[in-house]
DNA sequence: GCACTCTACTTGTCTAGACAAGCTGGCGCA
DNA sequence: TGCGCCAGCTTGTCTAGACAAGTAGAGTGC
């Protein structure tokens, strides 16, 4: 049953963006509460006179977007909405005070091969005593000194580690050349910086900072292990949640 | 041109599955370095002998993933994955404590009416001196200090949060019942916790602590503005990110 | 009462074809 | 040369129908 060619306003929706904004706004309004059944797709084709691929596909875009449950064999659901959770955008601090319009630039205090201790080499993926690479950084934001990023990186991934010039490309950057596809897990916690990270931050060893731990691996293998220091004044994450 | 009926074995990937694995794999091996222009719908139609709408579908999906951009009339490019983004999980503390298996406990300091001063009024998009909910708590994990949990309240969405039981159940959990459909945009930083806040806590004025503010908003109009603190010593947020 | 089967309903997926909309490059014309 | 038009590509979307797979409940036989 194809409907008379009727060209779209450039302002509406399309057939698959009605039926989801429409099961969007009476989610929203409490329509149906968490776990409770909704229509099935039968009867979204019945009542916006659409076939079931498009209702279909609104529905999965719901799905992905964590709004509703489908079960095969039994129907759709109202998703819980308790969890609490946030895309938080964490970006490289050069890109980041660039966009700002600042100055950046790095002081390289450190670049050199060390032997992977006990604990490192657990996290690396490394032998004992096998040897890694340490860089220790420190970068400023209009000559105010932002982050300190020690940091290891398994040689495995980037052999020329050591001879990589960081006043011309931070180290994230040019990992991500070398590991463009990765998985990260991250903590982040608030305390006071070592005595170096103080001196190096031109901070006292009392003020609160923002350490951003960071583990990454690609392919299943480890490449580098980031521990980030921000003077917690200078410094703030900022995200944001919309469901 | 309908294969022959061969039912998939319980591991194998439906068709649209296999065309978006093979891109990611292929993607993530660098054959498409990013910008670069990826093999159209037609040729991957050619190259899988699946319909169109199959392979539409596996390239929608990566397109929500952002790993790749699609452009009407042009093509399909290899998405930039300068991006360092990730999802970052705010529970509950209620929840997060019990998940754990640990005891929650809450003390309760104050719950009042105030009068709205000029930067809060604003965050909640009240008139100046307009009545406005305060409360006060104090959450701990097995007895001991973890959230200290400032908040303002828009009094429009939730007129009876004065008589609310905070013992029974959290704010963050009662707001989620007046206002189950909301947006919320936060901050984190680490700084010292104010007089107040370290006693209650039971730590030194001068010990770093996780600070976040978070005003959510709902339907357009604000809800809450909060301010959760927790010691340095004792809170961290862990993340994820995988591409 | 219990186990089994069968049916009706659900979601999950694929197909072949169609038209719309947007871009690009080449061609013809002034 | 410069301009406009159009063919041929791209993605964006919808359709009607089909089959598969999973579930719940009604009915049946023991």
């Amino acid at each position: 049953m194809p409907s008379p060619s009727r060209p779209r306003s450039q302002t509406a929706l399309a057939p698959y963006g009605r039926v989801k904004q429409h099961l969007k706004t009476e989610l929203s309004q409490g329509r149906w509460p968490p776990g409770t059944l909704m229509p099935s797709e039968s009867e979204l084709v019945a009542q916006f006179g659409v076939s079931r691929m498009t209702v279909n596909r609104a529905l999965r875009e719901l799905q992905s977007e964590g709004l509703i449950n489908r079960v095969q064999g039994v129907g759709t659901f109202a998703a819980q909405l308790h969890r609490v959770s946030s895309t938080l955008t964490i970006r490289d601090l050069h890109e980041e005070i660039e966009a700002r319009g600042h100055r950046h630039h790095v002081e390289v205090k450190l670049v050199r091969e060390e032997r992977a201790c006990a604990g490192l080499a657990l996290q690396l993926g490394l032998a004992n005593d096998a040897p890694v690479y340490h860089s220790l950084i420190v970068h400023f934001d209009n000559g105010l000194p932002l982050q300190c990023e020690d940091r290891y990186v398994n040689p495995a991934w980037s052999p020329n580690y050591l001879s990589v010039d960081f006043n011309r490309i931070t180290p994230t950057q040019h990992l991500l050349e070398v590991a463009p596809w990765w998985e990260a897990q991250y903590t982040i916690d608030a305390s006071t910086p070592t005595a170096q990270e103080a001196e190096l931050l031109g901070i006292q060893a009392t003020d609160p900072c923002l350490v951003l731990v960071r583990r990454t691996v690609s392919h299943g293998v480890a490449v580098t292990l980031a521990r980030l220091v921000h003077p917690g004044t200078r410094y703030q994450l900022v995200g944001q949640f919309s469901p």
